[in-house]
DNA sequence: TGAACATTTCATTCCAGGATGAAGTATGTG
DNA sequence: CACATACTTCATCCTGGAATGAAATGTTCA
C-alpha cells in the first residue's frame, strides 16, 4: 500500500541523527560515514546503520573509493524534500557550512594522470553544462558538439575511443567531494595543457599550477575563471 | 540551535499515524480528530494526542465548531513539504484515494502558490515545447521569444528576475509524476489567471476550477485543450 | 435536566528501534 | 608482513514515546 511506503520514508527522515546527516548533505557534496557521524553527534556504528537504511530506501547512494565510502543524495527529489522540510522550521537563515574545511594546496593537483582538485571539478562541470559530454551509466559519452570542441582543442578522440581504457568517466574528488573528469580523455587533456604551458607540475609533487596563459585560455574555452 | 528545530519538525512528521493524517489533509479540507483517527488506524485518544502536538508545532490549525474540532494545515508550507515527501516514495502505478475521490482535485489544484495537477503539468510542457523557457541546471531560463510572450500576457518579468526567489524551476507533481512550473513566474501566472477569471479557487481548498473563458484563452495561447 | 456524543487528560503499560562495545572485513602504509 | 585506519556487523541493553483504559470536560438535543 502506498500510504505505508510514505509512512516508512517519512519515518526514515524523521529521526534526529538521520535528518542531521541529510541536512549536512544539502551542499551537494559527498561525505564519509565518520564525518556524518560527527555532524549528527552519534557514533560511527550508529551512523553506518542509519546510512545503510537510507541507501536501502534509495534516499542516498554510496560510492566506494578505496577504504572510504562517500555518501550523497541518490536523487534530486531528496534535496527538494529536505528543503521543503526546512521551510517548516520557524524563521531562520540556516547557512550550510561544509563539514570539512578546504585544503588550499589541494586546490589543483593531479590524480594519477589527470586534473583533480577544484580545477578538475570545475572543468568537469563545465564540460557537462556545455553539453560536450553527457553522463550515461557511470560513463561520459561525447556529443556531436563535444567532438567538434575537442577537435578544435587539438585532441584526436578517434584514437582514444579505440583504447580499452574508459574514454571518460566521473571520479569522485576526495577534497572537493564532487566528481572530476577521469579516463583517457582526462589524461590527454592534462598532457595537452602541460604541453601548451597552461599548467605546470610543481617539483615532483602532484600539485599543479595554472599559468596566466592557461587561465585566460580556459576562460575563453569554458567561460570559467579558475 | 536551528538544526534541532529541523530535527523536531522532521520527527513530528516521521511517525506513521501522523504522516497518514497529514496525507489525508492534502485535499485541503478540514477533518475532525475522529475521522483522522480512522484513516490513521489509531484510537481517538491517540489521534488527539498526535494532533495536539502538530498544532503546538504550528503544522496544523484547529477551528472549533460546536462540539466538533476541525483540523487543517496551518500554513501552505506544510502541504508543500508533504508533497515533496510523497515524491520520495518508490512509485509504481499508484492511485491516491485518501478520503475523497474528487477528480478535480488531482486534475487541477494549487501547489503552494502555483498551478499544479494535470493543468500545471500541461502548461509547463507547452512553455518548454514552444521554447519560451529552457531548462538549465534545475532552473528554467527565459528565452527572447519567451520574454515577448510573457510581456504580451501582461507579466513584468524584469521585477521577477530581481527577486531572490528562483524565477522559474521544475517542481515534481505528486499526482502526475511529471514536473509542473514553480518559482516566482508560476506564482504571477496563477495570480494573473485568477485576476482575469480564467481560473477560480474553490473556497477553503486548494482545488482550482478552469472557467470556459480560461479554456478558450489557454487554447489560443498555448494550443492545448485543458 | 439528563442522556448521548465528541474530545481531551491522565496514569500506566509496553515495545520498536536507537545506542553501544566488541569483533569482523577491507584497504592503505611502512 | 604487520599495523593502522575506515567502516560494517552483531548481540545486547535501554529508553522515549506511542497505545490504551478510565475518567473528566464540553456541547447538543430532547
Amino acid at each position: 500500500m502506498e500510504l505505508e511506503n510514505l509512512a516508512s520514508v517519512a519515518g526514515l527522515i524523521g529521526e534526529p541523527a538521520r535528518i542531521k546527516m541529510l541536512w549536512a548533505l544539502m551542499d551537494g557534496k559527498a561525505y564519509t560515514a565518520t564525518e556524518l557521524a560527527l555532524v549528527a553527534g552519534v557514533s560511527p556504528q550508529s551512523a553506518s546503520m542509519h546510512l545503510g537504511k537510507m541507501v536501502l530506501a534509495d534516499l542516498l547512494k554510496v560510492s566506494n573509493q578505496g577504504r572510504h565510502r562517500y555518501f550523497s543524495y541518490a536523487r534530486p527529489e531528496v534535496a527538494y524534500a529536505i528543503e521543503a522540510l526546512s521551510n517548516l522550521v520557524p524563521h531562520q537563515k540556516q547557512e550550510i557550512v561544509p563539514v570539512t574545511k578546504d585544503i588550499p594546496f589541494e586546490y589543483c593537483r593531479t590524480c594519477y594522470d589527470h586534473i583533480a582538485g577544484r580545477a578538475g571539478v570545475i572543468i568537469n562541470e563545465r564540460l557537462l553544462a556545455m553539453e560536450y559530454l553527457i553522463e550515461k551509466d557511470q560513463r561520459y559519452e561525447m556529443t556531436a558538439k563535444g567532438e567538434v570542441f575537442l577537435k578544435n582543442f587539438g585532441i584526436d578522440t578517434d584514437s582514444l575511443l579505440k583504447q580499452k581504457r574508459p574514454f571518460a568517466r566521473p571520479c569522485l574528488d576526495w577534497s572537493e567531494r564532487r566528481p572530476h573528469l577521469a579516463g583517457s580523455l582526462a589524461m590527454v587533456i592534462l598532457k595537452k595543457m602541460i604541453a601548451e604551458d597552461w599548467m605546470r607540475k610543481i617539483h615532483d609533487s602532484r600539485t599543479l599550477m595554472i599559468t596566466a596563459k592557461g587561465q585566460s585560455n580556459l576562460y575563453d574555452l569554458l567561460g570559467v575563471k579558475i
